[in-house]
DNA sequence: CTGAAAGCGCTTACAG
DNA sequence: CTGAAAGCGCTTACAG
């Protein structure tokens, strides 16, 4: 048997008060005298007891949990850096408070729903993060109905009761789109991600407009599923045309770094004839040949702040919106000037005739 | 306040029958006649009443709930697809189990042995998969200690008590060799993980096995920290030697994909000077080019059983050991016959010359 | 500022 | 096969 788990009366009984005190020293009430609520402390350290969570929980409907549900293939997933930086960044914000995370990774919307609902009905959470928000995300009108607290990661669509946290990452396409231009290309494309996403299609229209500012007409524009296999059916695609781009901006590291592939499968130069952009400043990125144009992004910083501001929600019913730094363009080896006239696709045999023989 | 969340008492009332019956029929115990049960499950459905997890997990001691405490540089883990698809695998074994994941990605040892106390201290978790096993792995003998259910990801390098759920990894990385062997490569490298974690250890150890059984000397192996700027800095070093390598063996995709972004700053095709091959198996990997002769692995699976085992061993008390499928190399552009002569890196300018205007 | 008691909603011997 | 009661370990009005 061992020694039986102390419980709250083990401390009243040695403290010399009644549970109910020992219960409002550890729950930070008024109304205990300083020297009571030492002696209290005191001897709850000398048994080693600490408040039941299952008891408390029972008796105040609280989970101390706090809740990510993903709904991503798990393919798309497995390239997106963004949920593990972000998630470490969670861990970071409720270090010291006592709450953990649950994840919970769902195919489709029927099953994300089934799961929101499911985790109030057990009171499994007492808030949740709403990543990848959607064109009428049901989701929010759901949690709104079941009064479960949420935050926002990055701005709806519609205006909406719960705390936005925000990182404006348009501001990193647009900056992409500066550099392209700059450089003298006017031919550019953008391989978007998921259009129902609205952080994908903030950042497609931001792509828009900042084309549409610089005289340029944005019409090489292209949707994806944000697979590098979309990438590069993409990049292919857009090379087919009669008319390529000269630079192609993408929407996430993985579809550039598949985009190079293709780029460079067809016997073409980065940048000398394609300058490429990606998006999420992954490590990788810094190490693909020539080095990705990329924007970076603080996810875990996002994922901080975000547990901040939902636990600041939970425990005061308001929080703030919070806007974070923007995503910085950082400019790496794949992007450079357009070559002065335009250029017909290389012959394909450019891999069986390689140019290192040649020199 | 709308209508109270209907509890025991008023299904048992419903029914006409004790709260104890009701619990009974609810934890499928025996002797509740047929009849009786049936009426007390259409009474419940009928108010629609679900056991309160809470009060269960009070007088049940269960958590309802599974951990996984991931010890990892954030940034490696970024890059690393195996936990997205673990992760997304257990929760396929989870469904329908009413059991949930509880996720921490801490930095350290300390804080991840901290954390395992805690969860147990709080009833946090019902049992815990234990991924990335090291060499003298403190947990196992925490968690023995602690009386937390446990099972293993991959074979500890000690006996244990906990079921192991394997995939021989190992295999992939001696298809490799073999099948650089096989294409008249001697020079070949190993770009190691993680030294201290046994499934990085194993697999360099599966090749150097390998290059010794093929008569080779395993004289060119380094170990790395997983990402992808050790991979590239080790790639570097290996070529600088006096003796390069004709193929490097890689432990990851990522740092595969740096190292041949390496080679290819430097001047040198893949694969007519340097075959490379990775490890994980990633979607990026089919779309970098060439494209990336990998090893590929079903993590979900892993996962997923990983889930059913765990499960089982807390319903039962013990579960048997599983083999799953072993992994197995997935030939691609990246790897070729060597060249019949020594060749000299060539000239650093090749990037300035492009092939292409060589034609 | 303090104490005794009810309540959170289940589960589980125990007696019948 | 069934019912009444104690217990899980807290929190929280309520009375003093």
């Amino acid at each position: 048997m061992g020694d039986p788990k102390p419980t709250i009366a083990d401390v009243a009984r040695a403290a010399g008060v009644s549970k109910g005190l020992v219960s409002f020293v550890f729950n930070d009430r008024p109304g205990v005298a300083p020297q009571t609520r030492a002696r209290i402390r005191e001897a709850a350290a000398a048994i080693g007891w600490r408040p039941s969570l299952s008891a408390r929980s029972l008796s105040t409907r609280t989970s101390f949990a706090l809740g990510l549900v993903v709904r991503r293939d798990p393919r798309v997933i497995a390239a997106d850096p963004f949920f593990p930086a972000f998630i470490a960044g969670v861990e970071m914000g409720l270090t010291g408070e006592g709450r953990i995370l649950v994840l919970s990774v769902v195919p489709d919307a029927d099953t994300e729903l089934r799961t929101y609902r499911r985790l109030v009905a057990d009171s499994r959470v007492d808030g949740v993060f709403l990543t990848d928000l959607r064109y009428d995300d049901r989701r929010l009108a759901l949690l709104a109905e079941l009064g479960l607290p949420a935050v926002m990661i990055g701005h709806p669509d519609r205006s909406s009761a719960f705390p936005v946290v925000n990182l404006d990452d348009a501001h990193g396409v647009r900056q992409s789109v500066a550099h392209l231009v700059g450089l003298g290309h006017s031919r550019i494309a953008y391989v978007a991600g998921e259009p129902q996403m609205v952080h994908g299609r903030r950042r497609r229209d931001s792509f828009v407009d900042a084309m549409t500012g610089a005289g340029l007409h944005p019409d090489r524009v292209v949707d994806t599923d944000f697979s590098a296999a979309a990438g590069a059916a993409e990049t292919h695609r857009l090379l087919d045309a009669a008319s390529p781009p000269t630079a192609i901006v993408y929407a996430s590291d993985p579809m550039a770094i598949a985009g190079m592939g293709v780029v460079h499968q067809r016997g073409l130069r980065v940048p000398a004839d394609i300058s490429i952009t990606g998006f999420d400043g992954t490590d990788l990125a810094r190490h693909v040949y020539p080095s990705l144009t990329t924007v970076v992004a603080d996810p875990a910083a996002w994922g901080r702040e975000a547990a901040r501001t939902l636990l600041q929600l939970i425990a005061v019913a308001e929080a703030p919106n919070l806007e974070l730094p923007a995503a910085e363009l950082l400019v790496g080896a794949s992007t450079g000037p357009p070559s002065h006239a335009d250029r017909t696709p290389y012959p394909a045999h450019y891999k069986e005739t390689p140019c290192v023989d040649a020199l």
